[in-house]
DNA sequence: TCCAATAATACTCAAACTGAGAATAAGGAG
DNA sequence: CTCCTTATTCTCAGTTTGAGTATTATTGGA
């Protein structure tokens, strides 16, 4: 009854026959981020007006997935990738059969870059990331396009069926964009996305045909939609990053070898899209000794001069899980 | 130059030519967990010897990829999946091409399940995961596999080619089974395994033909196995699971609609592979409002009864990230 | 030259959270 | 009725966190 387990260590089991029906192209894409300028970057492929992620299709020459998606991002923007890790699996889900046998996935990465490279001739450019999600930037307090969202949000609440179904709404829209009963969580981007899709208050959703409560006219503006399901992905990244680096020292896989404490701060700022609390931040950092002295100074700053540090590689030994917790200021939330 | 992003939506991109070079069969496990008297299962299939988790290739009737897993599981195991999420695409990590075009990935998902059904005629089992991880159980203590364990691992530093390389061994070691300067962190189950399959210390390692250090007959004893890269998959979901219950509530899909809290803190207990302290456990779960009462009481147990409380739903809209961090008792540290 | 603005850094304090242990409560078995 | 077992409550010191205030070191004018 049971068939053997798919077959793919050959040298277990017997290769299952190599059968047209049982095969799927493999879309390989990269978020690539980057900070500069206090700003976080995502390498975008502009083309035709919509903004794609690098990527490409799995080949056969491709040693591993993640070689093949560091080549097809060299190839297409000339950027080389430092830090890379698998981010999700994302099935078709439009269902978009490339004919009646083969389906696609594609399989998203998240690569962090120190160095940005000024790409030449390509199309391929560094843009904001909120320019995709501008609700998600809290740094100068609440972003102005929440408005319009929550107003929708409601309308969509009260255009419920039921009382049941209405505080269902409601309930997700508190939680996914923190208003009512729930706070701001800066993790929930991918939830964000999906419930704005869901709606169809994003492009996305109205081009892929989903069956959708907003009417096409009331697409939200301000805000880039991306080829494909490329703004899904994105999302996924912002939120895993954003999660991570509060438990894993990966920011300063986007600093440079020598920075001062409050270009650490402007870089953990950037990327969760929240203001933190100056004096707090370094008493963290600092007492989780994530950074060592290097002696130098930095005479970047108008004010007084920053001690330049670095980080201390052996946190990577000493400390369980450690990372840049948030300690928040008041400003925003 | 740069390539057209990966054809995932056709609505927007051109499909690119169905090409049989640029396919792959994609397969799906499932590791799903249960606990049942307070031990961690794993559903498993046994066959010849070996064990392997429930999977099978995706085929073009599965409408998504989750369903897929889903219906590979019922027919195997006759289980059905409450919670499914998906955890990590491994490519072939030793590029068994099934011929010279083809390739095959396999997608890991992490089921929960409250229930576990007895499969009558299914070759399908439900093991304790610590069958495939005993160190991976401290309840009782530090389990006695550690020591050959960390005799190996000693030796492998012992037997670096310069002082470097020796360094980074013990740094590795040390970090991955928590002895020398770190402490054990219980998240840290696939490096674990990664460690012990690179010096080939697990039988895997020399199946796959891997070059290792360590001789075939160092191979660990005492420890079973799996198919393919499954014990990998386990690994992954194991670190997956443990690393979840800290900031999800996510134990509670293992437990049944009511319950004491001692049953509650025996699952993360059996999950964590720790012991907890059941006062401050307690007191725990109560602030963070994650339990109600329900007003009846256990008679399981033979000292006093317990109440029976369940899962408060709202939580989820509540609380930012609630979860069930764990306040370890000194007892096996 | 000195003052204002600016940025970096240090210090303080109350509130909340944690780890640990002791103490008490409520049953069952003998 | 007493001991044993498990559940539950309390206490307490030590640590961490959020927030605010103060101080220090520069630069750029007035």
């Amino acid at each position: 009854m049971s068939r053997p387990p798919h077959s793919e260590s050959a040298s277990v089991m017997p290769p299952a026959e190599a059968h047209p029906r049982d095969t799927a192209t493999i879309g390989l894409a990269a978020v690539a981020v980057t900070v500069s300028e206090d700003e976080p970057k995502v390498l975008a492929i502009r083309s035709d007006g919509t903004d794609a992620l690098p990527s490409g299709p799995l080949e056969p020459q491709h040693r591993t997935l993640e070689s093949g998606l560091r080549t097809w991002v060299e190839t297409q923007t000339s950027q080389k990738l430092g830090y890379v890790e698998q981010l999700y699996t994302f099935g078709d889900r439009n269902r978009q059969l490339l004919d009646e046998n083969i389906r696609s996935l594609s399989i998203g990465y998240l690569a962090l870059v120190r160095e940005a490279h000024h790409s030449g001739s390509h199309d391929a450019e560094w843009r904001d990331w909120y320019h995709y999600f501008p609700w998600e930037d809290w740094r100068d307090g609440k972003p102005e396009i929440l408005a319009p969202i929550t107003d929708a949000l409601r309308r969509w609440s009260a255009a419920a069926s039921s009382a049941e179904e209405k505080r269902t709404r409601e309930a997700r829209s508190h939680v996914a964009f923190g208003y009512g009963s729930a706070r701001w969580n800066d993790e929930r981007v991918l939830e964000r996305y999906e419930l704005l899709y869901e709606i169809g208050l994003v492009p996305e959703a109205h081009r892929d045909r989903t069956p959708v409560w907003a009417k096409a006219d009331e697409v939200m503006t301000g805000a880039d939609a991306m080829a494909a399901d490329h703004r899904r992905i994105l999302a996924t990244a912002i939120a895993r990053l954003r999660g991570k680096i509060k438990y894993r020292p990966v920011v300063f896989e986007l600093m440079p070898p020598e920075f001062t404490l409050s270009r650490l701060q402007r870089t953990v700022e950037a990327l969760a899209g929240l203001r933190l609390h100056a004096p707090n931040f370094r008493r963290l950092v600092e007492t989780q000794g994530l950074v060592e002295e290097t002696g130098a100074v930095s005479a970047e700053s108008r004010g007084r001069p920053a001690r330049l540090v670095r980080f201390r590689r052996d946190v990577l030994i000493e400390r369980p899980a450690p990372g840049v917790r948030l300690p928040l200021s008041r400003r925003g939330r």
